[in-house]
DNA sequence: GTGAAAGCGCTAACAT
DNA sequence: ATGTTAGCGCTTTCAC
């Protein structure tokens, strides 16, 4: 085991030498290898093991101008950052597909709104290559602070902000969220339920309204009073649950926009004497895995695919880079697939 | 508002240029401005300004040797990573304190074992000025390839490996596990139960052990068949639990390594009908925010400020690279307070 | 206090 | 197929 020398990191240079080649050679070889002598190759392969050379990464920056790098921001004030799977599970899907093309993940963590310069300075610094933003809310700085930045960027979520026509303009991956609630309310109204609620997520929030959207699509005609808003916590759930309740006695089944909101609610469909499924049955969104099954009964819910959103929006951004430098056209956004998962609960 | 030209960035010439100075004076300023007469920083203060100028952070690391960013190594296979907000949240103090110094969090998450070789490249390609890393079992690679890389690391837990003599050759931050242990076990006792149990973690980890040896200096002479080993999970801990129910069913007090397997001892101690804390009491540690308030009664457990140890692991390695410049020794180990938080289960 | 000049280690034309 | 050379944008002696 050829144990690296101390002192200076050896360069380029120091390779060539030893190899008996120039540094052109010697750099081409570092870098894959076309168009020079097996011989050479060999030679110059042996002297990198030998002297434990690492290619520097700022000079190769400096001239490249890729740095290999791709920020995740993250601007949820929330503690649920970390704590809720969902932003964990894109992150290890984001993670797991920057690694496999040998890009790095610098993680931009906005605790405050003083933060936001900062993001700005170092966007514009050239840090990055590119950037994977979440979650966005309505008047969300970020967006602006990319483009103003000229840093290609690729969101989770939908931005709230995005109209139709602008589809393409701001490329985004996300679940099916309206396909999928219209599937869950379907279901339900296919059960023979009537009185079928829905307990829906904050509005400034495009997966909450496309959800809401999706429940409408089915229920056109549904009585205003079966809607409630929710705020995507267990505890939003079941004061909307309770509020449901009396306003509509009468409610058969209800739709939560996840499956966090869906638990609450079952909690106070319990306390109160409802069975579940039987008097009401109850369909969740995301089938968050500590949630959806844990509960009793577990919940049937809508399935998607997080880690996989994930690993879509890192090689969105990946190809989007390369194309830029192709001069081709960046790649445009994506819906994922949602299905439907049945358990006890409806 | 100016918004800067588009085309490419300006560089430090152009900065020079436009304020009528050197480069090397524009460079001053742009530092910090020692030196440099007033007249002439605000001249180049503003020729930053018009022209939206933000250094280039290849071209200064190539010269500086410093890159401003801090890697952070999670070595964790399991799925716990970020679920579990004792990581969250470290990874939260973390970032508060980079942010502070304007040092960047680059995140190297280890999914599989062939990811050992891509991390090395990295930290061996001077990306990074420093590493920080998590709770490393006993024949962890991550020491070892810091080391080889020759890469300033500081580590979260006391590594298991590391020997009493060793406690200043290798950095860490880590609760006073054994304290907090002890002073559990001595409420207990205070409390007057005479049959005190203890579950303990996965011998393999110095958290797991050093919370044992808390427990075993305050009852040398404890009966072994007290002591079961559990995996810091809710499972764990209620399988540890039914265990020693069996073997000694005499026991009128535990102290649970950590509250997610207090949670489980608690749930089987119920079910087996005995209350809490009259006839067991309970005691955990960590005081993890969902857990310990949230179970019923709520846990008697040792808090320790783990935001406040990740700000601290930061402090220690951005220290540490201070003085490496200065050529001053680097900054020891630190040792945080845990203190006793009394609730309902003892 | 300020400027001129020499690199930092690498890549990419361009020659050969 | 290989070598020569000119930078990439910045910091940092060293003169003035």
């Amino acid at each position: 085991m050829p144990e690296p020398s101390p002192g200076p990191r050896p360069t380029l240079e120091a390779v060539a030498a030893r190899a008996g080649v120039s540094r052109a050679t010697a750099s081409r070889v570092v870098r894959g290898g076309e168009g020079v002598r097996q011989a050479l190759t060999e030679k110059v392969l042996r002297a990198v093991e030998e002297l434990g050379y690492v290619p520097n990464h700022a000079a190769r920056t400096l001239v490249t101008r890729r740095t290999g790098a791709v920020a995740v921001i993250i601007a949820e004030p929330e503690v649920r950052i970390f704590t809720d799977p969902f932003f964990s599970q894109q992150i290890r899907g984001i993670a797991k597909e920057l690694a496999a093309h040998d890009s790095q993940l610098v993680l931009l963590l906005l605790e405050g709104p003083g933060d936001y310069d900062r993001i700005a300075r170092y966007l514009a610094g050239g840090h990055v290559d590119g950037a994977l933003a979440f979650s966005l809310h309505t008047d969300d700085p970020i967006p602006a602070i990319t483009r103003r930045a000229g840093m290609p960027t690729v969101y989770g979520g939908r931005p709230s902000w995005t109209a139709a026509r602008d589809h393409q303009a701001v490329p985004y991956v996300d679940a099916d969220n309206r396909g999928g609630a219209r599937a869950a309310v379907r279901y339900l109204s296919d059960l023979g339920r009537r009185r079928i609620a829905h307990i829906g997520g904050p509005r400034d929030q495009a997966s909450a309204t496309d959800r809401l959207d999706g429940y409408r699509d089915v229920l056109p005609d549904a009585d205003p009073a079966l809607i409630a808003e929710g705020a995507f916590t267990e505890e939003s759930g079941a004061a909307a649950m309770t509020e449901l309740l009396e306003r509509c006695p009468d409610l058969d089944a209800v739709f939560a926009a996840n499956d966090l909101m869906a638990s609450g609610a079952l909690r106070v469909l319990k306390e109160r004497g409802r069975s579940v499924p039987d008097d009401v049955a109850l369909v969740g969104f995301d089938d968050m895995d500590p949630v959806a099954k844990a509960t009793d009964p577990p919940l049937t819910t809508i399935q998607q695919d997080i880690e996989g959103q994930g690993r879509l929006m890192a090689r969105l951004l990946l190809r989007g880079l390369a194309h830029e430098r192709e001069g081709t056209p960046a790649p445009a956004s994506v819906i994922t697939p949602t299905t439907l998962v049945r358990r006890a609960s409806a």
